[in-house]
DNA sequence: GTATTTCAGTAACTTTTGTCACCAAACTTA
DNA sequence: TAAGTTTGGTGACAAAAGTTACTGAAATAC
C-alpha cells in the first residue's frame, strides 16, 4: 500500500474503495513549503485542495489590510475552498502555509462527478463547508465583540494550541497584520499583558503563561 | 397547479419533477410574520428552511451583543442554515424576519435522502452554502477594515437596496444593535453625515441622498 | 568584519469609539 | 387626556485604537 493511500484513508476514514481508487488515479499530491501561498485572493482554481498534513492560514484582504480568518488543520479531511465548485469565480481569500504542508489536489471536474456518484463524498465536503463557516463566524464574533487585547490573548492561545507549545515564535508585526491592526498597538498590549503575568516577551518570541 | 408548486418551481428553476413531488408531499409551508424569530441561536433544528418570499436577517449573539451577519432574500432558492445537516448541534446564529416571510420547511431526514437521490439538489444547496459564506466573509471584511461611519453608510445602502426605497424606516437603536455599537454613536454619525448631505434624518426614518 | 534589515519599545499625540447624564419630542397605552 | 415608552439630540468625559517619530538591539546579508 502506497504512502498516499494510507494518508488518504486516514483523511477519509469511511471512504468507498472505488472512490479511493478514483482519487488516487486522478489527483495529484503536492508538498508546499512553509510560508507559501496555496491560493491567492483574486485567482481562479480548477482543483479542490485537501490538506493531508501541515497547517494553513486563511486570509482575506480588503482595503490594503490582510487579516487572518481562521486556520485549517489536517483533522479528518480538510478542504480549503468550496469556492468555484460550481461557478468560475475569483476566490475571495488567500491561503498560506504556516508549516510545510502536504495537500491533495482533486480536479474540479472529477469532484463534480463524485458528488453524484458517491454520497459519502458529498457528506464529507458538506461537513467541511460547515466547519469553515463556523470558524469564520467565530472570527466575526471576536472582531465585533471584543477589543484587541482580548483578541490578542485569544490569538496567542489558538496559536499555542496549533503549535502544541507555549513558546510562540511570531513577530509583533505578524500579529498586527493577522488581527488587522498596527505593530505599535501589539507592542503596547503585550507590555500590559506582561505586567499582568499573562505572558513573557522574549527575543523574537512570546511565552504564554498558563495559569493553574 | 397549486400556488405552492408554482412558488417552488420559481425557487428551484431546474428541479426534477420527481423531486418537486417529493418536496411538496413531505414539506410544510409556513408564513412567519415580520419581526419574529425563524430560528434562535442555541436551539436545534430538524428541518432545513428555504425562503420563498420575504426577507430574513441573520444575527449572531456574543457577549450580550446581537449583531447583523447578513440578509437572506428569496433569490432563486435560499437556504437559511446548513447547520445540523449532518450533526445534531445547536445553531450558532439567529434568524429574524424583516418582513412577512414565507418559508418551506424540508424535513432533515428527507434532505439527507435527496442529497443521494438528486444531484441537482446537492448543487443547489452547495451553491447556497457558498453564498452564505461569502456574505459572512464580506461582513467580516467590513468589520475588520472600516470604521463605523463607513459601515453605517454601507448598512444604509444595503437596506435601501433590499427595500428598494431610499426612505429607510429604522431606529438608531436598531442600527446600533445591527452594527454592534451604541445608539449615541449612531446619532453622532448621522448628524455628521447629514452635514455632508449624505442623508436626511426625518422623524423615525432616514432618507438616503443619492448622488448623481 | 560592516552594512542593512528586522524587530521591539516607547512617548506624545490624534482620532475613533464608548459611556453617562439629561432633555425633549413623538408615539403608545390605559 | 394622562402616564409611560420609544426615539433622537447632545455635551462631557473616558477608553481604545491609530499614528508619528524616534530609539537601540538583534539577526541577516554582503
Amino acid at each position: 500500500m502506497s504512502v498516499e493511500r494510507i494518508e488518504l484513508s486516514q483523511c477519509f476514514p469511511f471512504i468507498e474503495k472505488e472512490l479511493e481508487d478514483e482519487i488516487i488515479s486522478s489527483s495529484t499530491f503536492k508538498i508546499i513549503p512553509k510560508g507559501k501561498y496555496v491560493v491567492k485572493q483574486g485567482s481562479y482554481m480548477n482543483f479542490l485542495p485537501i490538506i493531508l498534513d501541515g497547517l494553513i492560514k486563511m486570509y482575506a484582504q480588503e482595503d490594503q489590510v490582510e487579516f487572518l480568518l481562521y486556520y485549517i488543520r489536517p483533522n479528518e479531511c480538510c478542504i480549503l475552498s468550496f469556492n468555484n465548485l460550481f461557478n468560475q469565480e475569483a476566490i475571495r481569500f488567500s491561503a498560506i502555509t504556516e508549516e510545510d504542508t502536504k495537500i491533495l489536489c482533486l480536479p474540479m471536474k472529477k469532484v463534480k462527478e463524485w458528488f453524484v456518484k458517491y454520497p459519502s463524498f458529498t457528506r464529507i465536503i458538506l461537513k467541511n463547508f460547515q466547519r469553515n463557516y463556523e470558524d469564520l463566524l467565530n472570527t466575526t464574533k471576536q472582531v465585533v465583540c471584543y477589543k484587541i487585547e482580548d483578541r490578542l490573548v485569544n490569538y496567542l492561545n489558538e496559536k499555542a494550541k496549533h503549535q502544541n507549545c507555549n513558546m510562540i515564535k511570531v513577530s509583533h508585526k505578524q500579529i498586527a497584520s493577522d488581527l488587522g491592526t498596527s505593530r505599535e498597538v501589539i507592542s503596547r498590549i503585550t507590555k500590559k499583558l506582561q505586567s499582568t503575568s499573562l505572558l513573557i516577551q522574549h527575543k523574537r518570541h512570546i511565552e504564554l503563561i498558563v495559569s493553574n
